[in-house]
DNA sequence: CATCCACTGGAAGATATGGCGA
DNA sequence: TCGCCATATCTTCCAGTGGATG
């Protein structure tokens, strides 16, 4: 047996390019820093605080800088007695309405044990709850509400909190909100009341190009990576990529870290652009494979469907075709059909997902259609079927199906 | 030019689950 | 226990859509 060796030729500081790592210095960031600066700016001067609305791509920076400022005026501000700042962050990305946001900071602002259930409680409750919390605190307090975008349009809660003070909710305590958004059209879609209130001062950060994601790359690399040990290209190639699909320097440094793993597991002396390039799709499927994991029994009933189809090498399908294929998956697992437009709401989940592709048919008197097919490689789609649902023969059919086609 | 197909996508209503306070 | 409350997931209903067809 191998024996567990500690291999350090490539990385000196791997955490350098994780998700928490917190940089010294936040590049290629200036102007939304000073502008964001001039905003929290009534913080230390002891007046009611702006509420702040941040939005842009993910990974172009809005929550480092978000972090790093705050940790900043934390330290700042101890420096007059006056001012008593907390600040609360919450990362909404699970919930999906202003009622769990509520309960979520009601639970983080109360002492283990005396937390709130997610449920049961009308919402006006949880929000008495919530000023209870607040005012007990007191001072200037600043909550964060970070992918804020995923409570959709049931946003009562950031008409709310802005309005505390003038509706006599709140008295002691000053509230400020920073949102942060990763959807652009999050900001439309809120009641114009919100927009007027929340949006008081509105930051948008866009995404970064090849050369800004290069020197943020560099930054990194010489806390990260030893000399020498990455081959001349290599982070222009990541740049290319993320530049090229997200301006995401999270991605383009997931892509240098695992490149960077990749390069060590086979022994190799420097990172090169190969081992980025693999990468790449190792990237793509987990992105893929973790969609998939969280879909609902029939998401996955639907998507084996397609499968089903694509092994047969009969997709693009139509919805019809595909209804039948999942009513006969449904029998085999002895799960009960659903009707036909709620098979269609899960296509769309899976092409929301870029799990399924769709293409418009119009054909005239003989109707419009979508034609769905896979928008991921066939082997990645069953891998990630393959411990579902009872299923397992079918699963291992349709598998010997593809194989006949040489579909994969 | 009206009609038709085969859906698509929006909206409202039904059902089930789990939790609250009295 | 009962009447509420919030949520997730489905079902039902229906107004488009737009090229082909008569």
């Amino acid at each position: 047996m191998r024996r567990f060796e500690r291999k350090q030729n490539i990385f000196r500081n791997k955490d350098a390019l994780g998700e928490s790592y917190q940089p010294e210095r936040i590049e290629e960031r200036d102007e939304e820093i000073e502008e964001y600066m001039n905003a929290l700016q009534p913080v230390i001067d002891g007046w009611e605080p702006n509420n702040i609305f941040l939005y842009g791509n993910t990974g172009v920076g809005k929550t480092a800088v978000t972090d790093y400022l705050l940790d900043r005026l934390q330290d700042d501000v101890a420096a007059y007695d006056d001012i008593d700042l907390s600040i609360i962050s919450l990362n909404c990305k699970t919930l999906n309405s202003s009622y769990q946001v509520a309960v979520e900071l009601v639970n983080e602002l109360r002492p283990s044990g005396g937390e709130i259930s997610t449920t049961g409680y009308p919402q006006q409750t949880v929000f008495k709850k919530l000023y209870q919390e607040l005012e007990a605190i007191g001072g200037t307090i600043l909550i964060v509400l970070d992918e804020v975008d995923s409570i959709g349009d049931r946003d009562e809660l950031l008409y709310e909190l802005p309005r505390a003070r003038a509706n006599g909710n709140l008295d002691s305590a000053k509230v400020g909100v920073i949102g942060i958004s990763n959807d652009f059209k999050f900001r439309d879609q809120l009641d114009p009341r919100v927009q007027d209130t929340l949006c008081e001062r509105e930051l948008q950060f866009p995404p970064y190009d090849a050369t800004e994601l290069k020197n943020i790359l560099e930054s990194r690399v010489e806390v990260a990576v030893t000399d020498g040990s990455i081959d001349t290209g290599v982070l222009q190639l990541c740049a290319a990529l993320a530049a090229r699909d997200s301006g995401s320097a999270r991605q383009a440094l997931d892509l240098l870290r695992l490149g960077g793993e990749i390069a060590e597991n086979r022994e190799a002396e420097m990172i090169k652009e190969a081992h980025i390039e693999d990468a790449r799709s190792q990237l793509e499927q987990e992105r893929v494979e973790e969609g998939m994991r969280e879909l609902t029994t029939h998401g996955r009933l639907a998507l084996l469907a397609v499968i089903s189809k694509a092994a047969k090498e009969e997709t693009p399908c139509r919805t019809r075709d595909l209804y039948e294929e999942y009513r006969s998956l449904c029998e085999s697992s002895e799960t009960d059909a659903l009707g036909q437009r709620s098979l269609h709401n899960h296509l769309s989940d899976l092409r929301m997902l870029g799990i399924l592709s769709a293409h418009e048919n119009r054909s005239g008197s003989r109707g419009n259609y979508y034609n769905y097919e896979l928008d991921v490689p066939f082997t990645s789609a069953i891998e990630a079927m393959s411990d579902v649902l009872h299923l397992t023969t079918e699963i291992d059919t349709i598998r010997d199906i593809a194989a006949m086609n040489n579909v994969g």
